[in-house]
DNA sequence: GTAGACCTTCCAGTCGGCTGGAAGGTCAAG
DNA sequence: CTTGACCTTCCAGCCGACTGGAAGGTCTAC
């Protein structure tokens, strides 16, 4: 298949196949007389595993390092096991910062709806944020 | 106080500060005679309030209509309000998304820590990455 | 034979939030 | 009088993951 079928099949646009070929992820396809890039069934899968594994929150080099241990052979399972746990922990203290911001928000939001609608006439001041300076 | 001063206040560097004027979310201050930004407290609470705002997630670009928002005087509490609860909702997606990607990735990992190390030694595959095509 | 859909390469721009560095002016201390 | 810390402006670059567009080649259908 030519890569806009590929592109269909795996939901990714043309220009990103290229791009990610650029970074190495995807190995330099077969190509026709003319030029054309010339894909398997295998550069679907391939394509959807990168997919998956940047919607799990992989990075893009972090993917490429895996294929590539793949590609190596060595040790792959521990390495990748590796990589997988620490971006386990990412996760979760990503998941703890946006709790601790949704806590601090939530703060402003409820000091914004508890006011007295009518205190906001002032023209020169909002409560909600009355602590900001005047400049 | 010069910008250093604030700078330290604030805990930002200059070169931030300097930012900030140009999108806006400080006012341009005063001068010496020999052209250096001269500030008062009130920018000390302005810079801590976007900082403090930023720690909550909101985009600068956010901040800076709440601020202008704040500026114009009407209907403030409202619309900050309305700000803040559209930015509460965000943060509640992102986290679930995280979660939903926290699974995805225990997934894998587990799949990775589960296999018998023994049997990665095929130079050609890792269980862990099975799926993934051979190009 | 021509329209239009597809493909090629390459370079540049986007977003957000800064940061680095050049080239120069100012100010206080020793 | 000089050193060094501070300040000024402006322009450029960084990160990551694309995306846009120019300029051209190819293939298929009518």
């Amino acid at each position: 298949m030519k890569i806009g079928e590929l592109g269909d099949r795996a939901g990714v646009s043309t220009k990103t196949i290229r791009y990610y070929e650029g970074l190495g992820l995807l190995a330099e396809p077969a190509r026709t007389a003319s030029g054309y890039r010339v894909y398997d069934e295998a550069a679907v899968e391939r394509l959807t595993f990168i997919r998956d594994a940047q919607v799990s929150g992989l990075a893009l080099a972090e993917i490429g390092s895996v294929l590539e241990l793949k590609a190596n052979g060595e040790q792959s399972c521990t390495h990748t096991a590796a990589l997988l746990e620490r971006h386990l922990a990412d996760i979760d203290e990503q998941i703890e910062r946006l709790k601790a911001a949704r806590v601090s928000l939530e703060a402003l939001a409820q000091r914004a709806a508890s006011l007295d609608p009518l205190a906001c006439n002032d023209p020169n001041r909002c409560q909600v944020i009355a602590t900001v300076g005047a400049s």
